[in-house]
RNA sequence: CGGGGUGUAGCGCAGCCUGGCAGCGCACCGCGUUUGGGACGCGGUGGUCGGCGGUUCGAAUCCGCCCACCCCGACCA
């Protein structure tokens, strides 16, 4: 490609509201452009890298049996009905009518669309396992579109799914991907690690994500450096501290003027945060069905931690949990600041299991101004369900061997999930096993967003002059330079490196030296070669990497075998990294 | 959805408080000089000042409503 016929600029500053390196990076190379919130054009050379990392994530599923097909971006409802998703995921997917007035979605995922084939085209055993995918549009309104391509409401993703007769065939194809997405990863340029994760709106069984570590990341992560725990803190367990048993004291109500935060109770009292209980009110939204049905839910967790909101829902089984607004919880009689789990009713208590075990804690009176002390669960109240609800935090105790866990932010970049039999229920997608058996089939689905681990690449691959591509990815794999004198060479080396197979970028501009050497740093190719009237003087080409500072001169004759032998080189350094990595669950 | 912020040329910004010709830098076009790390001179092009309404002789500027975008949180992959 001649830049100088090239669509879009390089732009000197970036964007005033790009923030994280990766947006400004993207947008000052030219390789994206913003259309709405959440919403991007991949101008050319962006296009090109979302090429190369889907061709590689094409090549390592269909390394794994995976076969390619094409699934609509339109659905009809009736299908999303029928597993009940229409019902249970909220403004995350949008909704309209075709012409006829049938409730359509925009997809946001393909599970439905799988199932829906298996139970047409799958009748035998014979015909399992397989496994599909698709690299397809997929639109997810989403309420908070940040930081670029990082978090975006339309963009493309890789979604496999997995078709099996049991689960041993599922826990194959799990552990396929499982090594097939690190290796995706690292091809890409993307060191990522796989932590347990929540099941969320997928449903299912086990789940993995694979994070990207970065302070811009979104997701919080417990990681114990001693054993090698990783989970989303949605999720992450943690061994409850110790607590003394104790005689349980009199249930005493004492006077606690201007203290409603667990903070100044604590102090006013001179107890050990640990000593309270902290109750948070959240309200909670069920649906079967078509039905919804909302409830007050009082949640207790010790005064020194916090409420894991999805560790709540997951265990009240709600389909989505927000706080509760000051009137509804008046509306049970509640004191806000000294709400009280002691004679509480007309909300569902959710009690954290430590709790259970904590004795004489301090909690509110449900009247203002006033605590009680000595308060003991199953003596002075009972919960509706006792369950870890609390979240682990930086320091909290390792779930498998005890030792302080750090935190780290971090950006999903891929996921795993073991569907079991959830869609394939719904939609009656059923196989003739070796006995004649109807059985139904097992689903997995797995998914990688190619514009997402795009914005990791450049986040991870840049430096104060711009990006630095891996050459597995970068849009073209050699930037080439004709300054004052060289434009002769330059248009012979160009069609010499095109002609050996070689991705050129030609630098054929009208442009001054600076303006070229910093729009390549900026731009970032990996192979710089630069033609001048110097340059032949000194014999030949200049050459050289972007990520090194070395500069040599190749003689023209030899440089399409230099950069063809660099090019494999780097290759191959990218090869190497590639290893096999042990399952964990 | 809650909190905060920003909308003026392709990009970055000033002007707004105190109403009176819509500006600056970069980019872009022409001519000339330059040419290995964001050159210089001269001359140019480009604007519903986010939108609608109001106040006023007069609104980018004051008032009201709305919209869009960004950040934090909620939420989500």
């Amino acid at each position: 490609m001649k830049m100088s016929h090239m669509f879009g600029n390089t732009l000197r500053d970036a964007p005033a509201d790009a923030e994280v390196a990766s947006h400004q990076l993207l947008a000052r190379a030219g390789l994206i452009r913003q259309l709405g919130a959440g919403i991007y054009t991949l101008m050319p050379m962006g296009w090109r890298a979302i090429g190369k990392i889907e061709d590689i994530m094409r090549e390592e599923i269909n390394a794994i049996g995976g076969q390619e097909i094409y699934m609509p971006v339109v659905h009809p409802a009736d299908l999303w009905k029928e597993t009940g998703r229409w019902y249970k995921i909220g403004g995350e997917m949008s909704r309209f009518h075709d012409r006829k007035g049938h409730d359509m979605v925009l997809a946001m995922t393909h599970e439905e669309v799988v199932a829906d084939l298996a139970r047409r085209e799958i009748q035998s055993y014979k015909q399992l396992p397989r496994l599909v995918y698709h690299i397809q549009t997929k639109w997810r309104d989403d309420a908070r579109p940040r930081a670029g391509l990082i978090r975006v409401r339309e963009f493309t993703m890789k979604d496999s799914y997995s078709l099996d007769a049991d689960e041993a065939g599922l826990d194959k194809q799990y552990r396929a991907h499982y090594q097939a997405y690190f290796n995706i990863f690292t091809r890409c340029g993307v060191p990522a690690v796989a932590v347990a994760s929540d099941v969320g709106m997928m449903g299912g069984s086990m789940a993995h994500e694979y994070m990207y570590l970065t302070p811009v990341g979104e997701d919080t992560l417990l990681l114990c450096d001693k054993c090698g725990y990783r989970a989303n803190r949605q999720i992450a367990l943690f061994q409850k501290p110790q607590v003394q048993a104790e005689d349980a004291g009199e249930l005493q109500k004492v006077e606690t003027p201007n203290v409603a935060t667990i903070e100044d109770l604590a102090a006013f009292l001179k107890v050990p945060k640990a000593r309270t209980a902290k109750a948070v009110f959240l309200m909670a939204t069920f649906s079967e069905g078509e039905r919804e049905e909302q409830k007050l839910v009082f949640s207790v967790v010790r005064g020194d931690m916090d409420v894991n909101e999805t560790k709540l829902a997951n265990a009240l089984k709600a389909k989505e949990l927000r706080p509760a607004h000051p009137e509804e919880i008046a509306a049970i009689g509640a004191v806000a600041g000294y709400a009280s789990p002691v004679g509480q009713n007309g909300a569902l208590v959710v009690v954290d299991d430590l709790i259970t075990l904590s004795p004489n804690l301090v909690a509110g009176a449900n009247q203002e101004g006033y605590h009680y002390t000595n308060v003991n669960y199953g003596r002075d109240y009972q919960a509706d369900i006792v369950a870890d609800i609390a979240s682990a935090e930086e320091g909290s105790a390792c779930p498998k061997c005890g030792s302080a866990m750090r935190t780290s932010r971090g950006v999903e970049v891929g996921n795993i999930f073991k569907l079991g039999t959830d869609y394939t229920d719904a939609l009656g997608a059923t196989f003739l096993d070796e006995s004649g058996k109807e059985q139904t089939v097992i689903m997995g689905s797995y998914g990688i967003g190619s514009g997402r681990l795009l914005a990791c690449a450049a986040e991870e691959n840049h430096d104060d002059k711009g990006l630095i591509w891996p050459i597995s990815i970068a849009p073209y794999q050699v930037h080439l330079l004709a300054l004052r004198g060289g434009a002769e060479q330059g248009e012979a080396l160009y069609a010499d490196l095109q002609a050996a197979g070689l991705e050129v970028l030609f630098d054929d501009r009208d442009e001054s030296p600076g303006i070229k050497f910093n729009d390549a740093d900026l731009i970032g190719l990996p192979i710089r070669l630069t033609v001048s009237e110097r340059s032949m003087k000194e014999g030949g080409v200049e050459f050289k990497l972007r990520h090194e500072d070395e500069k040599r001169i190749v003689a023209l004759e030899d440089v399409v075998a230099q950069v063809l032998a660099a090019k494999e080189a780097l290759l191959a350094e990218i090869a190497k990294k590639v290893v096999t990595v042990p399952f964990e669950e």
